[in-house]
RNA sequence: GCCCCCAUCGUCUAGAGGCCUAGGACACCUCCCUUUCACGGAGGCGACGGGGAUUCGAAUUCCCCUGGGGGUACCA
């Protein structure tokens, strides 16, 4: 049997880190065993819903490297078969009208409440006779479709990271909703459980893997398998991704969409790397960078951890600077080049191509984000610089003067070379008896604008070929 | 409130009864490299939540407690 698992999520928001981690297990999984990876658009929820979110997701999906076999499967456009099962569920009496309405259920749940026992719908309307029921909609009465749980059962599943699970069907919470609200013994719009259990049954999932958070609809949807007369699937529940207060990471909370991300300049090797590794480990436990291919060679759930993992930027971090590290200046150039645009620098693309990798060059170590770039680069977008305060105090030590004058006058109108520029330096010493460090500090204070920075030489010759060193010396003297 | 799940360094984790004086990575600290900042290199600090039980022996098995998380919709 061919492994066919899918990524569902709903388009009320960008693609959030959870629903991202959730999709590469469930890529990793397919992957390893040759299967296929489904996307579906869960989208039932019309009031929430909107196109341009699932544009983000399916950009983001891609973005990642996680490829999908199948869909986008959109769920809006599948009403039909939804309407057929809950029909067919009210045919074989599983399910029924329900007319209670809003207040009437508030009113229920209150009175529960006040006896310390746990809110669920008390079942009233599951017997109703057909005169009852004309009786409620003769009244004006919407009903929504109500699904039979019977309270006796017991639901057990074999979790593919939890082991034996097991859930009282009387802690549902009572007989569930599948179809929303509708007048006219219409069947209204279907709700998640119902249209995620036709939808696995007609695509042929055979693994659902999602959130621990979906424990208890695992229980419910088991029940609508077996009403629908389909084969149970296999499930995996995998950990959540907490905050670092340990809470689960909610959406509103700073930065969580793969499109900030990458914004913020993560690259996708290691925002997936680091996803992987969130509850995951490798057999070969010292391994901790792989691409998402690597990782789908070993990857299996009996290595996925219970217990949910707190996001720490600060490995993220490291995992995105050292895929920075390594990659060809080539490459990395062409990631830093819309940072640099969209910062204002001006720049030309082609005609600089070779000053721009130089620069990439040069502070390419530096990086820990390709956005770092943009701070760290400005000395020499930037026309006029300020000079911080250790910058001005460099300047008016005993020496630095000479050595910015006598540096301007070395220079020609020859483009600087390496060379030439240690020259100068060591002119300065020599000559004129100044300290090198003195010479090297305040060649920095006055190129730079402050005590900090990529190599000096290498800065200065990238400013000299932008014919912006001269300025820099006159205005510092 | 009720139901369910989870529990190793600050964080992510390795560990499936003796290989554990508990290993790795990030973070942090120190030193080296570098007359700057990073990068890089070498060290260091640092954990089995508590109590019982089983066993010759328990981080590993069982029970209780505590702590944490999730769920409890006509959201997904």
């Amino acid at each position: 049997m061919t492994v066919r698992v899918r990524i569902a999520p709903s388009p009320t928001g960008n693609l959030h880190i959870g629903t991202a981690r959730t999709a590469v297990f469930n890529w990793l999984f397919a992957r390893h065993h040759a299967g296929q990876f489904i996307l579906r658009i869960e989208d039932t929820d019309l009031e929430r819903s909107r196109p341009e979110y699932t544009r983000n997701i399916t950009d983001g999906l891609a973005w990642l490297g996680l490829t999908w076999d199948e869909g986008p499967v959109l769920q809006s456009k599948r009403l039909d078969l939804y309407r057929q099962a809950t029909q067919t569920l009210l045919e074989r009496g599983l399910a029924y009208r329900c007319y209670t309405s809003e207040a009437e259920l508030e009113e229920m749940r209150e009175a529960q409440k006040a006896k310390c026992e746990a809110p669920r719908y008390d079942n009233r309307h599951r017997n109703l006779t057909p005169e009852q029921q004309a009786a409620f909609a003769a009244e004006g009465r919407s009903s929504v479709i109500r699904f039979k749980i019977d309270d006796a059962r017991e639901l057990c599943w074999h979790d593919l990271v939890r082991e034996e699970v097991t859930w009282q069907a009387s802690d549902l919470g009572g007989d569930m909703v599948i179809a929303r609200n509708s007048t006219n013994n219409q069947v209204g719009q279907p709700l998640y459980n119902l249209a995620v259990v036709v939808d696995d049954i007609d695509m042929g999932i055979t693994h659902v893997v999602r959130g621990e958070d979906h424990i208890a609809n695992t229980a419910k949807q088991i029940l609508l398998y077996e009403a629908l007369g389909a084969v149970v699937p296999e499930f995996a529940h995998t950990p959540l991704i907490l905050n670092m207060a340990g809470r689960k990471l909610s959406k509103r909370e700073g930065v969580t969409s793969i499109s900030d991300f990458r914004q913020l300049g993560y690259v996708p090797e290691a925002l997936v790397n680091y996803m992987t590794l969130l509850g995951w480990s490798s057999p070969e436990p010292e391994k901790e960078r792989f691409t998402l291919a690597e990782a789908a060679q070993e990857f299996g759930f009996d290595r996925v951890n219970k217990a949910g993992a707190k996001f720490d930027w600060a490995k993220l971090d490291w995992l995105n600077s050292q895929y920075l590290h390594e990659m060809p200046v080539a490459k990395l150039t062409d990631l830093l080049i819309p940072y640099w645009q969209q910062a204002g620098y001006e720049l030309d693309p082609v005609g600089e191509r070779t000053w721009l990798e130089q620069l990439t060059s040069l502070i390419g170590p530096s990086l820990t984000r390709l956005k770092d770039a943009v701070e760290m680069s400005d000395f020499c977008f930037t026309a006029t610089i300020q000079l911080d305060p250790e910058a001005t105090a460099q300047l008016e030590q005993p020496g630095a003067v000479t050595a910015l004058q006598q540096t301007l006058t070395a220079l020609d109108n020859q483009p600087l070379t390496e060379e030439k520029a240690q020259d100068i330096i060591k002119q300065l010493v020599k000559v004129h008896k100044l300290k090198k460090g003195l010479v090297l500090r305040s060649l920095r204070a006055a190129l730079m604008g402050g005590m900090n920075g990529p190599d000096l030489i290498q800065s200065w010759l990238l400013l000299n070929q932008r014919g912006l060193d001269r300025p820099r010396l006159q205005k510092a003297l």
